[in-house]
DNA sequence: CGCTTTTGACCCGCGC
DNA sequence: GCGCGGGTCAAAAGCG
């Protein structure tokens, strides 16, 4: 757990995404020293809300806390609670799953409360890096989809040169508020 | 064959 | 304790 790579994902513990926060984006890019966006998506595509609006549309919460097992077996005492990094966005788009880059492969798929899609979800499939994200429509607009990050990756984007014109061409502009 | 997806079972934390 | 909701496992199925 400490030999990670820390580029990739923000620390978000706040349960607001907030871009003028100190914590970094993953592969942030600014502009005139502000905030422009981050992993290829510009600002204005990207909308920021918060873990409560989150969770009344049967979204998982933005932050969570998750116990590991800091010895050998499951003993009591051992166990510290660690704040997993978390962030999610959305983005109107005929298809969910956005091509970010990295490979995955699906794990479970849940039904969600006061939501009429499931919830999806993903692990890297490269070896030892257990990055995880889940991916849901909402309900109350199926044109949009929720992508949620977990974790940081241990290894580059395998697919680095068409990352970003894959994704542009995928989704919609998102009006921002 | 070597992956990935599907899908019900299982686990765990939490509120009642 | 029990049920519920979220999250994960793993066996079977699917697929190039």
């Amino acid at each position: 757990m400490d030999s990670i790579n820390p580029s990739f994902f923000l620390n978000q513990s706040s349960g607001i995404i907030n871009p003028s926060s100190s914590s970094s984006f993953p592969n942030m890019t600014y502009n005139n020293g502000n905030f422009d966006g981050f992993m290829g998506f510009k600002r204005e595509n990207i909308q920021y809300f918060p873990a409560a609006e989150v969770k009344n549309e049967g979204f998982v919460p933005v932050e969570s806390e998750i116990k590991f097992s800091a010895g050998i077996g499951k003993k009591k005492g051992n166990e510290k609670k660690i704040r997993k990094q978390r962030f999610a966005f959305q983005t109107r788009s005929q298809v969910d799953i956005l091509d970010d880059g990295y490979r995955w492969r699906k794990y479970g798929q849940k039904a969600v409360k006061n939501n009429k899609f499931p919830r999806s979800y993903y692990r890297c499939t490269n070896q030892g890096c257990n990055v995880k994200k889940q991916v849901q429509r909402l309900s109350r607009d199926e044109g949009i989809v929720v992508t949620t990050y977990e974790g940081m990756h241990t290894h580059p984007v395998e697919k680095p040169n068409d990352n970003f014109e894959q994704i542009l061409n995928q989704m919609h502009i998102y009006p921002p508020f």
